[in-house]
RNA sequence: GUCCCCUUCGUCUAGUGGUCCAGGACACUGCCCUUUCACGGCGGUAACAGGGGUUCGAACCCCCUAGGGGACGCCA
């Protein structure tokens, strides 16, 4: 940390830094302000200055204060070469006196990002191009420094079905869960190699090393792929019957889920339920199966009507993103806790839980069941039983987020 | 609202001025193989966002429009 603190202070000797005591009320205002006025919201270091006696004031009374950039005042073309895209021209008006070490003394991004980069040598840097609008700051500060400027390359961005960015609300971005739904480490890295880039013969499967052998940057497409869970699905499976042979797939099984360890997690909770030794796959097959086959009439004889349910799924869902630390005794206590806050029953509140985890209310303890299966997977399970179900308009969102929030303020 | 990026089948993409009335893959679909299902094989439907230029010639170069996305934080 006190390397990215002498690196600002350096900056602010150079006069291409400045100490600012805004408070956070008056960035808003003077955001609102400059919105209001049509243009764009950068805050400039003229905006943000204030009288010597009111800055000394500040100071004198130990207010917080955070380190910011100088930027250009005036308009004017501020050109970014990009390895992908040409020449890109940002306009200096855009900028704003960016933030370099926060009040409590860490460094922003930007700051951090330069000096690392600077620090390790790094000569090519690939990022997404959500960061273009940031490489001016970027550019002016290895200016500052008086540092050499990496190449740039802005690559797309993945995208949801709807086409937004990706992100962990409308797709699952955690490798786990593709794990957990039985994807092959090297068909989930061919998929993600095959998302706005191709093989110059168009080969669709290609191992990692295939790709390092052929990668050439010009290859990459610009367009923002949409990540298609059908076709990885597909790559899968060839991987599963072209590249495995049966010893091979055995043993894999074995890593993934039929081995002794495993087993032994799961009897507690078989074994009292256990007349046969052939009850066991029946009773256990959710533990180890992808997304369960429900439909409507899964949840059908439940207490409640549908909204009731969804609204059940939606909150615990929620919940459930929130929890860090996943065992049975969090997730039972969240749970509970939920139950108690809505003023549902715990039996009530459960049962549409153990339809969505395990595709059945008669099942072991739904709470054993979701720390078996970890956390992506569970979500994933209440995400797929609220689609089921007939999901949830926007509307209905509006309002089930608000009454959310009203309980666990209330 | 301001600025930036992007735009070939539903989806992932090939294509860098003539070899493209646009090729491959997923999905969908027809036939074959098969006691079933799957796999596999052979076919089919389906796209250059729109409009202007430049050029002998444009999916490819330029401009405009539209659409999509992103950024506008003491997040990264």
């Amino acid at each position: 940390m006190a390397i990215y603190a002498a690196h600002a202070q350096q900056l602010v000797d150079a006069g291409k830094a400045f100490v600012c005591y805004r408070t956070e009320q008056e960035l808003n205002d003077l955001r609102e302000a400059r919105r209001a006025a049509g243009t764009s919201t950068a805050l400039k270091p003229s905006d943000l200055m204030l009288s010597p006696e009111e800055q000394s004031s500040r100071r004198l009374q130990g207010a917080p204060h955070v380190i910011r950039m100088l930027v250009p005042e005036q308009e004017g073309a501020c050109v970014i070469e990009d390895m992908l895209r040409g020449t890109i021209e940002l306009d200096w008006g855009m900028v704003d006196a960016q933030v370099l070490l926060k009040s409590d003394g860490m460094p922003t991004y930007h700051l951090a990002n330069v000096v690392d980069d600077h620090l390790m040598g790094i000569t090519h840097v690939l990022r997404g191009e959500e960061w273009i609008n940031s490489a001016p700051k970027h550019k002016l500060l290895y200016e500052y420094f008086g540092w050499d400027m990496p190449q740039l390359c802005h690559l797309p961005l993945l995208r949801n079905p709807d086409k937004s960015k990706l992100s962990k609300r409308k797709n699952p971005t955690s490798i786990l869960y593709y794990q957990r739904m039985g994807f092959l480490p090297e068909a989930l890295l061919n998929y993600l190699g095959r998302m706005g880039w191709s093989m110059p013969d168009e080969r669709e499967k290609f191992s990692l090393q295939d790709m390092l052998a052929q990668f050439d940057l010009q290859r990459v497409s610009l367009g923002g792929p949409i990540f298609d869970v059908q076709k990885l699905s597909w790559l899968n499976g060839t991987w599963i019957r072209e590249e495995l042979d049966e010893a091979q797939l055995a043993q894999r099984l074995v890593d993934w889920a039929y081995n002794r360890d495993n087993l032994m997690k799961v009897l507690p909770h078989a074994q009292k339920r256990m007349e046969t030794l052939s009850d066991f796959a029946p009773l256990a097959g959710f533990l180890v199966s992808g997304t369960l086959p429900l439909n409507e009439n899964s949840f059908a004889g439940l207490p409640g009507e549908r909204e009731d349910i969804v609204r059940v799924l939606q909150f615990a869902l929620w919940r459930l993103e929130a929890m860090r630390h996943w065992s049975r005794d969090t997730v039972w206590s969240e749970m509970k806790g939920l139950a108690d806050a809505m003023g549902v029953k715990v039996k009530d509140f459960l049962a549409p839980l153990f339809v969505a985890i395990a595709g059945s209310s008669a099942s072991f303890s739904v709470v054993d069941s979701m720390e078996l299966l970890g956390p992506d997977m569970s979500r994933a399970r209440l995400r797929h039983a609220i689609e089921v179900l007939g999901g949830v308009s926007k509307k209905a969102m509006k309002r089930l987020e608000k009454d959310y929030e009203a309980l666990s303020e209330g």
